[in-house]
DNA sequence: TGACCGAGAATGATCGCTCGCATAAATTGA
DNA sequence: TCAATTTATGCGAGCGATCATTCTCGGTCA
């Protein structure tokens, strides 16, 4: 699995190029960074009640008592991995807004998503997170913001569409939206990719989907 | 959750209306059947590893010692579930392959799957084995066939209606059937009905994306 | 009578997590 | 500038709890 490391490469680039030894600060987020991915590798590899402290402990070469100066719990690493993924999300979709043309804005959103399940093998980790949601209620409770969260932003964005005469939708957009969402999970979550459809054809599959439930107009210009 | 009761009912039956005591085999069934009943139970609200072998004693009013006469293992119970249920799709799948009209039959095909998840509250259930299945070999192996056998009575359900000039597939049916079967799985494992998304509607989106998938050239009466 | 069944205490392993102690780094005082 | 002191960090044995599973033994049918 491919690691959020841009912080921690820099902090490495500090130390080596310049020299000059880690803040306290920097070498905390360092660390914290270690434990989180290979608490992402375990978790994925062995599941969330799986995986024990002391594989993750054995995965970031760290004793148990080094890693509960940064973590409380086992569970709080679980719901740091949820919040980074969320922040991830978010920046995404600030992305997909500033695209005009609707259907594109969306399959571009679609898309990115996909890929980025795909390229960073978090088809398990996903699977995993799924679970856990349905299990522990700090859990669940990230995951359904998380989702509401997304819904809200395709509401708006394809809300701003419709007022424009752009698309003419299947029906309401509270219902569609949920659809849409489930249909992109689907496609993600199976890591489609992996299993002999090439990105190009999912990006088919992924626009006629769309066109076929937005029903553009071709108002826009 | 709704239970697979059937044969338990019909034994019931048998002991309380013809007042006959219960066969040895009969009643080793009906053991069993509570046994995974308790099992499923407790396997969609803790998940697989979070449910204690206690706790399953416990749904079931059974002891440990009790439980162990009829499943040598955990993972024997966890097996015996994926295959049952993969008998279930099994039925369902040979119903779809009844109907002519095949838009119509992909649609019932869907819409029964994701009419059982829902009415049988197995969205956990399933978000369990899913994470279950990227981490226990044995689990994964039963999946991905079931996975490649239903893909197979798609292909070749489609394949005829294909060989027949019923539908102008969006492209080969190789690609296209691992999609639609994402997208199926996206809805139902994300119970939509649940979710604000009336059945009605659920149906006309999934119809909306096969007729856009397939194109039915309108050659069958 | 003999095969089967059920109960529940017991088993060793492993769990998440804590604690006491050593070391390293930062801060202070002169 | 450099001990002295405080603070942060790391280690790993060890804690009580709980895990899946087994064992023993007494009861129940055919």
């Amino acid at each position: 699995m491919k690691t959020a490391l841009g912080n921690i490469e820099m902090l490495l680039e500090a130390e080596i190029d310049e020299g000059r030894a880690l803040s306290r600060a920097e070498r905390r987020e360092l660390q914290v960074q270690r434990i989180l991915d290979a608490a992402k590798t375990c978790f994925a590899r062995e599941g969330f009640q799986g995986a024990s402290m002391q594989q993750i402990c054995a995965e970031a070469s760290m004793s148990p008592g080094a890693l509960y100066r940064y973590f409380v719990s086992k569970e709080a690493i679980i719901e740091e991995i949820c919040a980074a993924a969320r922040r991830d999300d978010e920046e995404k979709l600030a992305e997909m807004l500033t695209k005009r043309d609707v259907v594109e804005g969306m399959v571009f959103g679609a898309m990115t998503h996909i890929r980025f399940v795909h390229e960073t093998d978090a088809c398990a980790l996903i699977a995993q997170f799924h679970a856990e949601a349905t299990r522990s209620e700090s859990v669940r409770a990230i995951y359904c913001n998380h989702l509401a969260e997304v819904r809200g932003i395709f509401l708006q964005y394809l809300g701003a569409a419709l007022d424009r005469g752009e698309i003419e939708p299947l029906f309401e957009l509270e219902t569609l939206v949920p659809a849409m969402m489930s249909i992109i999970q689907g496609i993600a979550n199976n890591d489609l990719p992996a299993n002999g459809v090439a990105l190009d054809k999912v990006e088919t599959v992924v626009r006629t989907v769309m066109v076929s439930m937005l029903r553009p107009t071709g108002k826009a210009a």
